[in-house]
DNA sequence: GATAGATATCGATGAATGTCGATGTCTACG
DNA sequence: CGTAGACATCGACATTCATCGATATCTATC
């Protein structure tokens, strides 16, 4: 399979122009939603915050889920969105799981957002 | 009744510092994560592109409707939504209504999720 | 003022989503 | 190996959301 069918969101979204710049393309404006989608919900919002602020880039789960009032599996599932768009990289070492952003991702989409300003 | 309280999702992304900087407050992140689901929608995606993108920096919702293959009822909720987080400036003009994209509210967000890098 | 056209609102419906408790998997350590 | 702890998956439930057809509102024109 050829690596442009497997795009993940994040790759796409350093292909393209500022939403200011020219009318986004249909097909474009659905690979880079999923990716909004995942930061559009406070908890994740908060929660890519935190790792992306974390003191080495990185943020243990087990540190992530006593910072909210929810439950051990919400946090989980939460994770996992954001991982599957790319935003966040997992990396397992012993019992622990670490989660780092990946910061070129959000500056691309920030951009996208914001740029051609 | 105060301004600070009814602080408009655009006014609100204003005042924060980039999501890698420091963690979101609860509070920021819930006032925040309604913009951003405002765009986190292919259809929303493109009409804020499409407004944003066009030649007076405004756009008629005559043009706007032909570009999609939904319904006006459904492209006129979609503006809607665009317009209650203050994204989208409705003006009307005779039997017409015209949409302007707010520049600096797409700037601030865009900065708020990639900056600081 | 009756009509036509542009846009918004309403009510309904099916799909997607956030949350939970229960349970599974994997790792380290007696 | 059996137990404990960290994290993920599963199944269920309530809520939200995108979409539509029908209808209302508003404006210009005849």
């Amino acid at each position: 399979m050829s690596k442009s069918l497997t795009l993940t969101p994040v790759e796409t979204v350093a292909c393209c122009s500022p939403l200011v710049s020219a009318p986004l393309a249909e097909e474009t404006a659905e690979r880079i939603a999923p990716l909004l989608k995942a930061i559009a919900d406070p908890v994740r919002l908060r929660l890519l915050s935190l790792v992306a602020a974390h003191a080495d880039g990185e943020a243990c789960v087990c540190d992530l889920n006593g910072a909210f009032d929810l439950s051990q599996p919400t946090i989980s599932h939460h994770l996992k969105v954001l991982h599957e768009v790319g935003l966040l990289e997992r990396s397992k070492r012993g019992v622990w799981v670490y989660y780092r952003a990946r910061r070129e991702a959000l500056a691309d989409l920030g951009s996208l957002i914001g740029g051609g300003l």
